[in-house]
DNA sequence: GCCTGTGAAGCTATTCACAGCT
DNA sequence: AGCTGTGAATAGCTTCACAGGC
């Protein structure tokens, strides 16, 4: 596959598979790695090798096949397609237990991805400095996200109040939301929602570990 | 399709959609609705209405083409399908920010699964009660979930010791995971395994935010 | 007329299998 | 001998489209 006729972007799976490959990556090239085949990456990332090597020709990187792939070349890649060069700016709005969860996340990982404010209602947050994310109050939402030019959005707040969260996130020009809230959001077609619903998580594994197997599973092995 | 050809377990996509039918006939039961067509849970759930079909199919539940189906009559059989009678109990190992906020979400909505222990070797929270939740230290970890009969684990260690706790858990008797470590867990084929890789959830928004669109989306309409 | 239930079609994603390289 | 790169095959999931019912 040339460089040209790759796809403007990529699935969505094949992009988290990427992201879970530079982690495996970036593991590995420090503990002295520096050729990798197909099936190591595969074992590591639980997945086939024919994935593996599908997914790499998606970015055009080619390996040999005597020495596999070049890790550190990878890793560069992988960065530069994952990161696309530019840092970006994150804000979350909702700063309830699993909001502040996740800025502790932010904190401990200074990535491509810099977690630039955070927004809540509550006075009593509102000022002060959570978990290294200066909070403000909501009103002041759009005026931040544009000074921030923040591009992602990160909704945590209680259910019935995310799809306003959503439209005031859009209005002021993020083009990307994880929603973290228990109900679907509608947003303009040119903005990205990943779903992180963690109640259909628990209840779907509640469901299958109520019939003890993952035969059901799409990558036994 | 008759009852006995009905599939013993479902596509865990199905699953996680019926997740949130439920939630939305919760939201609408008690608001008076008796009656809904598939096209407004379709709405509701952004979702096609040959999808909400097939789905009701696929437990055997029978709308009626004047009238469309029975809210309530779904609700109790989505119920029924995704809780199966008896309660399951879950317990959660790494009291961390994110272990914590979890413990925090199950204490405000204490339904079919219940958690009933946490673990933890941090010695200033073992003995405590977190979030309604009673933390344990790791070592009682194998004999708190026998005697709960635990079903469900759920992980929110740090990297590097999510394996060594799925291990653990699995050695339990647990038989579904939900694993919020940025690594894959390898456990028995008769485990359950659900991975919410964050750290790939906020990559992919971070990714598609830059091309500024959701062209790539499935479920565009 | 507008709905449900569903076979068939269409799509997407994954895996197979093998030619070609080293 | 064992790997990569990839067309072809397969599997799984979603949507179409329409017969049948109210």
């Amino acid at each position: 596959m040339e460089l040209q006729d790759r796809p403007v972007t990529m699935p969505g799976r094949t992009v988290g598979r990427l992201s879970l490959y530079r982690r495996i990556l970036r593991d590995l090239v420090p503990r002295g790695i520096r050729q990798i085949y197909s099936h190591q990456l595969a074992t590591a990332a639980h997945v086939t090798p024919a994935q593996v090597r599908r997914d790499l020709m998606m970015i055009g990187f080619s390996g040999n096949p005597a020495r596999g792939y070049d890790a550190s070349a990878m890793n560069d890649l992988l960065t530069q397609v994952l990161d696309g060069g530019q840092e970006q700016a994150a804000v979350l709005v909702g700063a309830g237990n699993l909001g502040r969860a996740i800025l502790a996340y932010f904190l401990g990982r200074p990535g491509h991805l810099r977690m630039v404010a955070a927004f809540d209602n509550d006075p009593g947050k509102v000022g002060r400095i959570l978990q290294g994310c200066r909070c403000y109050s909501i009103e002041d939402l759009v005026s931040v996200v544009a000074a921030e030019r923040a591009t992602v959005g990160i909704v945590t707040v209680p259910a019935g109040e995310a799809q306003r969260t959503a439209d005031l996130l859009v209005g002021a020009g993020i083009l990307g939301l994880v929603n973290f809230a228990p109900e679907p959001l509608r947003v303009p077609r040119n903005v990205y929602v990943e779903d992180v619903d963690l109640a259909a998580s628990f209840e779907r594994v509640a469901y299958f570990a109520r019939f003890e197997g993952r035969s059901h599973e799409l990558h036994v092995r």
